[in-house]
RNA sequence: GCGAGAGUGGCGGAACUGGCAGACGCGCAGGGCUUAGAAUCCUGUGGGGAAACCCGUGCGGGUUCGACUCCCGCCUCUCGCACCA
């Protein structure tokens, strides 16, 4: 990765959060927080290692559409990766050769209503430019605007608008216009060029920052092609304190005058690039990914400083045959120094080294890898665990890859679910597999909640562990309780009673068998085709498609439904013993010590997790007749009992004869009769 | 504000592709067993009504013989993102 440049040493500003005492990546920051212990983060300029994800953005969205993952969390792919097409262009600044400032639009159809220039209050080219009397009020301004952006929190809730004349003079390349420069708060410098043209009336932030400091506010897109529209809703408008922000027609735009909003969009980019002012820009929410942590677990990064050779101090990478560096068996306590420095730069036994070009003295490097990026590749490690030369051969991931089912939480979405995807690219372009997405289908299972109704914490003290349940009633209650309580993708509370039931329900089955072992144990194999045996089969294929689509749920009522069907059963002990058989060998992947335990006393010795899954006869899961629902005008007035092969007359005669039915038929005229086999009859009548 | 998802009994939740709404479980009520309890078993359990029946899947419309399911317009809740130009 370091020859191709996806990985690279970087100085930059860096998420650091002060009681971990380490650095996080953008992904690992939430509401200005640590995502791990809840810190405020600070920002640090510290030099780090970073993978250069950012250059798989466009792919990273393109696999999103050829994976079966949930909505929701490719919606927050696709948000945090953030793509944006727009246009560059340059706004000279007046009085200075040479100098402009470049702003990036997505609206270069409202360039018209630019009425001024914002730039980040730490733009290089406001202290360059300004009036000599303004500098020192500038970089107040900045420093102002850094020390609060730090109080609240990068993204936390946004503070006021904030701005500074800056004195400077640009001109609006396309009206012609002298237009101030200031410096706004809101304007990031790490987005973008750093700049924006405002457009008040057309963009609501830009808006607000004209109000508040008496900035010309100029329409040039209205939603029709009449005037009347647009004064009805500039009124309007005006009125709630808004921007027109949507597409429309331009008006006092010079030659684009008239144009909708999309073609001139590109229009307009397109003269901007033919006068050399501007080009078509892409930017992207998406960072590059820091991966370098001043922790002890992590894998070490791979990486030796030596001053003769490297005096840049770039690193050289360790030569193949010496990987993988792996961590000095250390005790961790020893050499934590709690002020953030990376523990192995204390263990001299391991960071002094040969420097592999020279022969050396040379450092390793001291920090380890996030560890993200184990998690992002562990997957594929299953497939050839034991291969001490590579990750994993080639011939098992094309035997095995991608990953059928994938089952997490939605709290990684643009964590590990990112990186992990990631991760895969890489892996193909150094031909490690031939996929590029890990995960055909993404299952995000719901969380657990406590007794109080809310998510679980440590802090909140409600916390419950299965542990509970399985010390008092036994792991395969826990395991019923947690997948009947609700569909897998879906958040669950808590409940004691429910844990009961499922108790219960385990009782019942286990009694169910040994009262039935009496009159099992001499039966003959089940023959012919009584209710139980049609009941046994149907259930054996609701089940198999139910656990197949991680129906959990479903699938553990119907396997109640059965029991209380074998516990009801005077027929023949044939079918009861195919029955409880069965019965056991469908529980066995939802409660398998149960259900082991029940085959053995059942007389068989094998371990059912070895066994055939059982499958259903096909001449058993049809029924030779049906209870069918009759209808009179939609609403339901009988019931009666038909043959499998009866045909639509004959199923409506059937049904027209019900008593009940025939009274609500008496004296009408029947207009439409509609059948549906196997399950009702509907009769328009009409007087 | 933007994006995604969800609204069904007292509760968790069922209902394949438009075809008997409420499966299964919990809870509750009544009963059996027991000196009593625990456990367990049986019966009942959407609302109204004595009954015949009527009403009922967030609200209002629509399509259809028939709508929890499809269409249009709202409301509420949950989650995610949010000064990204």
């Amino acid at each position: 990765m370091l020859e191709r440049g996806l990985v690279y040493r970087r100085r930059a500003k860096v998420n650091y959060c002060p009681v971990d005492n380490t650095v996080l990546a953008n992904e690992q920051v939430e509401d200005g927080r640590c995502w791990r212990c809840g810190t405020l983060v600070i920002e640090r300029e510290i030099p780090e290692w970073a993978f250069r994800i950012t250059a798989y953005a466009d792919r990273l969205l393109d696999g999103l559409t050829r994976i079966d993952w949930p909505e929701r969390v490719v919606a927050m792919q696709r948000n945090w990766i953030g793509r944006s097409d727009g246009l560059e262009i340059e706004f000279p600044v007046i009085g200075a050769r040479g100098k402009a400032f470049r702003v990036f639009t997505t609206r270069a159809d409202t360039i018209f209503g630019a009425t001024y220039v914002a730039a980040a209050p730490d733009h290089p080219l406001i202290q360059q430019l300004a009036p000599e009397a303004k500098r020192e009020q500038l970089h107040a301004f900045a420093e102002r605007v850094r020390r609060t952006a730090k109080e609240v929190g990068e993204g936390a809730q946004a503070a006021d608008k904030e701005g500074f004349d800056t004195g400077i003079r640009a001109r609006n390349p396309f009206t012609g216009k002298e237009i101030p420069v200031w410096v706004a708060n809101f304007v990031l410098a790490s987005y973008g060029t750093g700049a924006v043209m405002s457009v008040p009336a057309h963009d609501q932030r830009d808006y607000e920052f004209a109000v508040k400091y008496d900035l010309p506010i100029k329409w040039v897109i209205r939603p029709g092609e009449d005037d009347e529209v647009t004064q009805v809703a500039a009124r309007k408008l005006v009125e709630e304190k808004k921007a027109f922000t949507d597409h429309g027609y331009l008006f006092d735009s010079g030659e684009f005058s008239g144009m909708p909003s999309e073609q001139a969009r590109l229009t307009i980019a397109a003269e901007a690039q033919r006068r050399g002012i501007g080009q078509p820009a892409v930017n992207y929410h998406l960072r590059d990914w820091g991966v370098s942590r001043q922790r002890y677990w992590g894998t070490p990064i791979p990486i030796v400083y030596c001053v003769k050779c490297d005096p840049d101090h770039k690193g050289i990478p360790v030569p193949d045959e010496d990987l993988p560096v792996v961590l000095p068996d250390i005790d961790v306590k020893e050499v934590l120094t709690g002020k953030g420095e990376p523990p192995l730069a204390k263990v001299a036994s391991w960071v002094n080294t040969t420097c592999p070009t020279c022969g050396g003295p040379a450092r390793r490097e001291a920090e380890t890898m996030d560890t993200f990026v184990d998690s992002a590749w562990y997957f594929a490690r299953y497939l050839d665990p034991h291969n001490d030369a590579l990750p994993f051969s080639r011939a098992q991931a094309d035997r095995w890859l991608p990953v059928d089912v994938y089952v997490g939480g939605p709290e990684h979405a643009v964590l590990h679910l990112l990186y992990f995807r990631f991760w895969t690219m890489v892996m193909n372009e150094l031909a490690l597999c031939g996929i590029t997405e890990p995960a055909q289908k993404l299952v995000t299972q719901g969380i657990v909640k406590g007794r109080d109704g809310e998510k679980m914490s440590k802090s909140k003290g409600n916390v419950v562990s299965p542990r509970e349940i399985i010390d008092e009633y036994g792991a395969d209650t826990a395991r019923l309780f947690i997948l009947f309580a609700a569909p897998a993708e879906k958040d669950m509370d808590w409940s004691d009673e429910q844990v009961q039931g499922q108790h219960r329900f385990l009782g019942r089955v286990w009694r169910l068998v040994h009262s039935s072992l009496p009159k099992i144990q001499a039966a003959k194999g089940a023959e012919g085709a009584d209710d139980l045996r049609r009941r046994t089969h149907k259930t054996i294929l609701r089940v198999t498609q139910q656990l197949e689509r991680l129906q959990f749920n479903t699938a553990i009522s119907s396997l109640m439904e059965l029991s209380n069907a074998a516990a009801d059963w005077q027929g023949e002990a044939g079918s009861l013993r195919e029955c409880v058989e069965v019965l056991a060998q469908l529980l066995a992947p939802l409660a398998p010590h149960m259900a082991n335990e029940l085959w053995h006393e059942l007389g068989r010795s094998e371990e059912l997790s070895t066994l055939h899954w059982p499958e259903a006869d096909p001449s058993l899961v049809m029924d030779d007749a049906y209870q069918i629902a009759v209808q009179v005008n939609g609403k339901l007035r009988g019931e009666v009992q038909v043959a499998a092969t009866a045909g639509e007359a004959e199923i409506r005669d059937t049904a027209a004869r019900d008593p009940k039915v025939a009274g609500w038929l008496h004296g009408k005229t029947i207009k439409k009769v509609v059948v549906i086999p196997k399950r009702l009859v509907n009769f328009v009548v009409a007087g």
